[in-house]
DNA sequence: CCCTATTGACCACACTTGTAGTCAAAAGGT
DNA sequence: ACCTTTTGACTACAAGTGTGGTCAATAGGG
């Protein structure tokens, strides 16, 4: 059940987290400019998605509607976990430290992380 | 020159990053426990490695010492900064936030962390 | 000195992923 | 009532990935 989501098929869920209950063609349309996709490989990449349960679909007339079956946050929680645990050995810390490092933190993003570390201190 | 590694390459790098210039038979020995695989397997990721240009070779005697061609730091870095920009829209912050909703920060974390800050909003 | 175990080179093969084509049904314009 | 377009179902196919086999050379134990 790990439900593995590919890069291509990612980009389907940006767009359906944005706006949950679209059709295809709508997909297809709200890819365009990001990505260069035939509407057939958008097909695909949706049915594959359904296949392994990250999107449900609405039969509407003889469409379907597509709505994703796992929170955003679910799966950035997902994600980010693996991340660490493959790389950091399990501990933030360091990933915020080589972020820092990578491409600095922003005045907003560190005001951001002192009002949230404040929130975890009490 | 994306030097892409999978994960399974990735767990021969890093033993390799703890113990550069052993040869593939020590990699199988410091595999051992962690990861069920056939000598053979580990000398292809090993070749892929070669190959890819992540791995370096020494010749000793008949066999290869196999040493890392790229820093894990540098590795570390250029996975937590795709992360954020393929699912955090580029900011750190939320990240970090998720983070410690998904798995709580630890007091260390925490202190770490606000040390971190210290230290860049100089 | 010979046999066995190890090593690198090369090969194999199924599964996943990116990318898209064909086909048939149906919906909608005219 | 037709023709075009859209849609979903099915199919294709090359590249990448996980997993490991064969083979020939050779180093090292007895």
């Amino acid at each position: 059940m790990s439900l593995q989501i590919t890069p291509a098929e990612l980009e389907i869920m940006k767009v359906l987290w944005k706006r949950p209950g679209i059709g295809a063609s709508e997909i297809v349309d709200a890819l365009d400019g990001e990505q260069d996709w035939s509407p057939r490989t958008v097909k695909t990449l949706l049915s594959r998605l359904v296949e392994k349960g990250a999107l449900d679909t609405i039969a509407e007339g003889r469409r379907y509607l597509y709505r994703p079956m796992i929170a955003k946050r679910d799966y950035q929680k997902k994600e980010a976990g693996q991340l660490i645990d493959k790389l950091f050995g399990g501990r933030a810390a360091p990933l915020v430290a080589q972020l820092a490092d990578a491409r600095g933190l922003s005045d907003d993003d560190i005001e951001e992380l002192e009002a949230l570390l404040g929130r975890l201190k009490q």
